[in-house]
RNA sequence: CGGGGCAUGGUGUAAUGGUUAACAUUCACGCUUUGGGAGCGUGCGAUUCCCGGUUCAAAUCCGGGUGCCCCGACCA
């Protein structure tokens, strides 16, 4: 993509009312634009991003035999009256023109397990595992640190069916590493620790998946030895010791909950009276887990880990481009060979973000790459060609350094 | 929901009772310039968050509201 086609573009400042890292960069380099508190726009170069995150989840998900549908985000009433949760405090509640009440949809239970069971009458049709990758809406009383707490956001829930709870055990276990595997994929898997908590109404422990930030609102106990993390609550139950070696030289460090995963059980099918035949004949409920990740939380906690003074450093996984070309200055020979790189970095299948601005400056240039933050940038200038080079250099990198054009084709 | 802070062109700031609300940046045009936000000139852009009050006079003082940020509580 042609830079000088962007829509967006980069501010000098951080607009004064955001003080997170996040909210500060990403709104700066054109990623997101703030509606109002907690709601966010996604722009070109976010949704990008956005989209490399929601593939990721979704690939390792569908290895899972997760299979992906799109549930409404409108609910009536009805659903929630059945489990009694439409008094729920976060949820948005509206009325239509006739005076019929619907809310706005802050998780899926009510809509899915209906749904599911419409289709699974016997054993033989379990396990079922359903997700959707879908805007969800809550009702905060305070939103928090632009996109690491919003209002509405995009959430990958998964949910699972089980005839039996060996069998839901196991699948819970596998949805571990898939999401651990995500979290390695988008580039914050050494940030991110598996951590116990409790599991609130639904069943006695629960976990969560908090990426070490300054700017997270969690705090989760560190043991130092065996990398076990454990939330507060839990914490108490135990007396401040590890859970695994007992000691009690535990670090405690802010977090950003980037996934949580529960088992329900059977908690939504009693609800819903939801049943399956067994081999014997006889009905039983089906049991539950559920399983979700914020993707814009995601991408946020992603530039609170990596970022530095002039801008964001995407992983490369992650990254709305893999290159960052820069025709750096206005002559004739510089935009002749850029243009050209970048017709055959296209034709390569590379991502190529082509800066092509005739009215910047180099520094101007410069300075905006490292604010966008692409892994890799390429420079073309009259300084690099009279060696027949073009300047490359990682964002992570102090130092470029030079390769020739012909070598330029041969890497692509 | 408790507490604190803030609100002035698109963005960042100045003006603390007294001219036509100033500066930088952005944007438009012209000339010059080209490896870390380059220079000069010209121009566009504001109901100073809203409502009310005090005053000869309000961006500025007072009251109420709204919005945003931060801390805490809350949080499937």
């Amino acid at each position: 993509m042609k830079q000088s086609q962007l829509f967006t573009k980069t501010l000098k400042e951080a607009p004064r009312d955001e003080k997170s890292p996040n909210a500060k960069l990403l709104i700066r380099a054109g990623f997101i634009d703030k509606l109002t508190a907690g709601v966010y726009s996604y722009l070109p170069l976010g949704l990008r991003v956005l989209k490399k995150i929601e593939n990721i989840i979704r690939e390792e998900i569908n290895r899972i035999s997760g299979q992906e549908v799109l549930l409404p985000a409108l609910h009536p009433k009805k659903n929630w009256k059945i489990t009694d949760r439409w008094q729920y405090k976060e949820m948005f509640k509206l009325k239509s023109r006739e005076g019929k009440d619907f809310s706005l949809g802050w998780t899926h239970e009510e809509i899915v397990t209906p749904l599911v069971q419409n289709f699974v009458k016997s054993y033989k049709d379990l396990p079922v595992f359903v997700y959707q990758i879908q805007d969800k809406f809550r009702d905060e009383l305070r939103v928090k640190s632009g996109l690491l707490r919003g209002v509405e956001f995009l959430m990958k829930d998964l949910y699972s069916f089980h005839r039996d709870e060996k069998d839901l055990n196991e699948y819970y276990e596998k949805v571990k590493k898939a999401y651990f595997q995500i979290f390695k994929r988008c580039g914050i898997g050494k940030q991110t620790f598996l951590t116990l908590a409790s599991g609130g109404t639904f069943s006695k422990y629960s976990h969560e998946f908090q990426t070490l930030t300054p700017y997270g609102e969690d705090r989760i106990y560190l043991c130092p030895k065996c990398k076990l993390a454990t939330n507060k609550e839990i914490m108490k139950e135990q007396n401040y010791r590890c859970q695994k070696c007992k000691s009690q030289k535990l670090e405690i460090k802010k977090a950003i909950e980037v996934g949580n995963i529960f088992k329900l059980k059977s908690k939504f099918s009693e609800a819903f009276n939801f049943k399956f035949k067994e081999r014997d004949g006889k009905e039983r409920l089906i049991l539950m887990g559920c399983y979700g990740i914020g993707l814009g939380r995601l991408m946020g906690a992603i530039v609170e880990v990596h970022h530095d003074k002039n801008g964001i450093i995407w992983p490369d996984s992650v990254s709305p481009f893999q290159i960052h070309l820069l025709s750096l200055e206005r002559s004739s020979r510089v935009e002749k060979i850029s243009r050209k790189l970048y017709k055959d970095l296209q034709k390569g299948g590379v991502e190529v973000f082509y800066d092509d601005r005739e009215d910047k400056s180099p520094a101007e240039k410069l300075i905006d790459a490292d604010l966008i933050g692409l892994p890799m940038r390429m420079v073309v200038s009259e300084r690099t060609l009279a060696r027949g080079c073009v300047e490359i250099k990682k964002r992570n990198q102090k130092r470029g350094k030079l390769i020739s054009i012909s070598k330029v084709k041969k890497l692509i």
